[in-house]
DNA sequence: GGGGTTGCCGAAACCGGTTTCGGAACGCAG
DNA sequence: CTGCGTTCCGAAACCGGTTTCGGCAACCCC
């Protein structure tokens, strides 16, 4: 009897002490059985189960909460006010975080704050249990929430590395790796002047990508001199204003790889206002596979991040951390794919260097 | 004594017995102090406050749950799928929510699934009390979502219109209203043939963009005849298909209304592939306020909507809701701002038509 | 056959709050 | 002084789980 599951939302639950009753068992006797303690018969054990499950039941969050010290959720605070920031790949994000969290029987409590005073947000959070540990999108070298959290001992993991990783569990693309292989391939189309346009360099990301580049120019013997490097560019219109003073420059490059695909999208206007074209004789490249630049003309090449499973891998390394595991072992890296597009297929013959 | 605020993390927080021990009252009567009960007296009241607040106590979500019912948490589940969706503004979405429930002592607790599925996903959190309430982002004119939480008893609150809004709550932009006047500015600046491309006809918001021009046009006596309506334009890629059919109309429109910016963003390629020039002798306005907008040649009139006020209004909405107020006293509807760019700016003489 | 394990479960405390109930202290009219 | 109604707080139950502790029964070994 009362085998039926609950109408969603409809008045009385199915407790454990339901589950208890119908069994014949006493309520702490249910509790360890579904918890998989080990002074429980096999068979009571999977009697327990089955009955649950037959029953409908889900056990009532705050009320484990309240012992265990733990609400099964993690907390992802979202700094307002970087407007440039993650928007296009956030509800991909949330879906891994969400996902992830679900199959495992957690939730995800989202909230946000100013870039400045995320720290009451994390206090109330945690005061309120909300959350049992964090996933700190867009990690800065320099970033106060980290010793915060540190030394607070709550757990978090950071998407992006820090600029003192110890003690911190992280996940992150690599992009220098990627950078690298973009210095490959273009030196193996041809060319030889080849310029970096960085993002904001308070990320580890504009470090590594610029390392990158000049890592995989230097294995073809080929050097990234002072004048090919301009940084600061996080949004189009200064990569409009940086590609602008590069191709400028008495010798300009055939090809300019940019941190952000945000600023790469701003090479077409000035080039165009100086005779050049994307993708005929001006090479562009850039990062984040950002949907726009398809519709750019050519389109953008790009390195695609699959910011899904980056979700999926953050929510699953921040679960094992508060469940105790060391931070030593959850560290992981991610590959970028590259999106061979238009704006990269300029071929240059030996002759036109 | 004990007089510091806890260091964010560490080991024992402040619990309600804490502030009793420290009044000499028992937790029950701080309890109802707290809670503003009329059977406390007002010194008492206002020395439990101040102590609560002193000693930095903060009432665990998790305890109150469990007697009260309500976690003080909305719901957001995020249907993915509809890769092409709220995107580039979920970011001030949730800042809206979330600020609006932080202010109130909520948060916000956020959910993903694909979008037949989502039953399963309201299920759980309803079941766990992750969430009191939810706000349905996205209402389609019929929605399962709708009549599922509605037949459960959930507060609900919908972002858009539903067929049925009987004992709903809802919150809309009126877009019909942008679209009256969009039609109005057109006709003003002596256009006479006026088209519009549609979005997605299972929302609201496709009739009522639809409706409002027509009646906008309508009020100067200007037809919208059915070979200048296209439907389905949901992206670039349908807005360039539906552009191409319009101009290669017999009579060509001088002027198109896109029910979305993302499709509006197509008008270009045709129009410049039939030597039509956006701006010059094609006007093109959008509604949805897309950042990329801004960077089209020239820039893409649009209706700015503001996210981040909508996710305050929704949320506030949600908990009153949630608290009993009649859903007929939760209903609103914000305006659209008009953002006259380049693209609208198309002014005919009375001779050309 | 007695004593010590071992396996398994019941009983009850506990977590941190909320809510009900009852009664002490006080004021006031008769 | 008595009787009655308020005001205000203490005591304890309660919410739905988890966890500790103790004990009964069966088994084992000598």
């Amino acid at each position: 009897m009362s085998g039926m599951k609950q109408p969603l939302g409809g008045g009385s639950r199915v407790t454990i002490s339901d589950v208890a009753a119908e069994l014949g068992l006493t309520k702490g006797t249910v509790s360890r059985a579904l918890n998989d303690y080990p002074d429980i018969a096999e068979a009571t054990r999977l009697r327990a189960r089955r009955t649950a499950e037959r029953m409908g039941y889900r056990p009532l969050g705050s009320a484990q909460a309240i012992r265990t010290g733990r609400c099964r959720a993690i907390g992802l605070v979202l700094e307002t006010d970087e407007h440039d920031a993650h928007r296009p790949f956030l509800d991909r994000f949330l879906s891994g975080l969400s996902d992830t969290a679900a199959a495992q029987g957690w939730t995800l409590t989202v909230a946000t704050a100013p870039v400045g005073a995320a720290r009451e947000t994390y206090q109330r959070l945690i005061d309120e249990r909300k959350a049992d540990g964090f996933v700190l999108p867009r990690t800065r070298l320099d970033d106060p929430r980290v010793e915060m959290l540190r030394s607070a001992g709550v757990p978090f993991v950071l998407f992006g590395q820090h600029s003192t990783p110890e003690g911190c569990a992280w996940f992150d693309v690599d992009s220098a790796e990627a950078m690298r292989s973009a210095a490959h391939l273009l030196v193996d189309r041809g060319h030889e002047r080849i310029a970096y346009v960085g993002g904001n360099s308070d990320y580890a990301y504009n470090g590594q990508r610029e390392g990158g580049l000049r890592a995989g120019l230097a294995e073809r013997g080929i050097d990234l001199p002072a004048e090919y490097v301009k940084d600061g560019a996080w949004n189009r219109a200064l990569g409009e204003a940086a590609t602008a003073r590069l191709l400028d420059l008495p010798t300009p490059p055939t090809a300019i790889v940019y941190a952000l695909d945000r600023a790469a999208l701003g090479a077409w206007r000035p080039a165009e206002a100086r005779g050049r074209r994307v993708g005929i004789d001006l090479a562009v490249i850039g990062y984040d596979g950002d949907p726009e630049g398809a519709f750019a003309e050519p389109p953008l090449a790009s390195w695609s991040v699959d910011w899904g499973k980056a979700g999926n891998e953050l929510c699953d390394m921040l679960i094992r951390r508060i469940r105790g595991e060391a931070v030593e072992d959850l560290r992981a890296m991610m590959p970028a794919t590259f999106l061979d597009r238009g704006s990269a297929s300029v071929v240059l013959n030996p002759t036109s260097a």
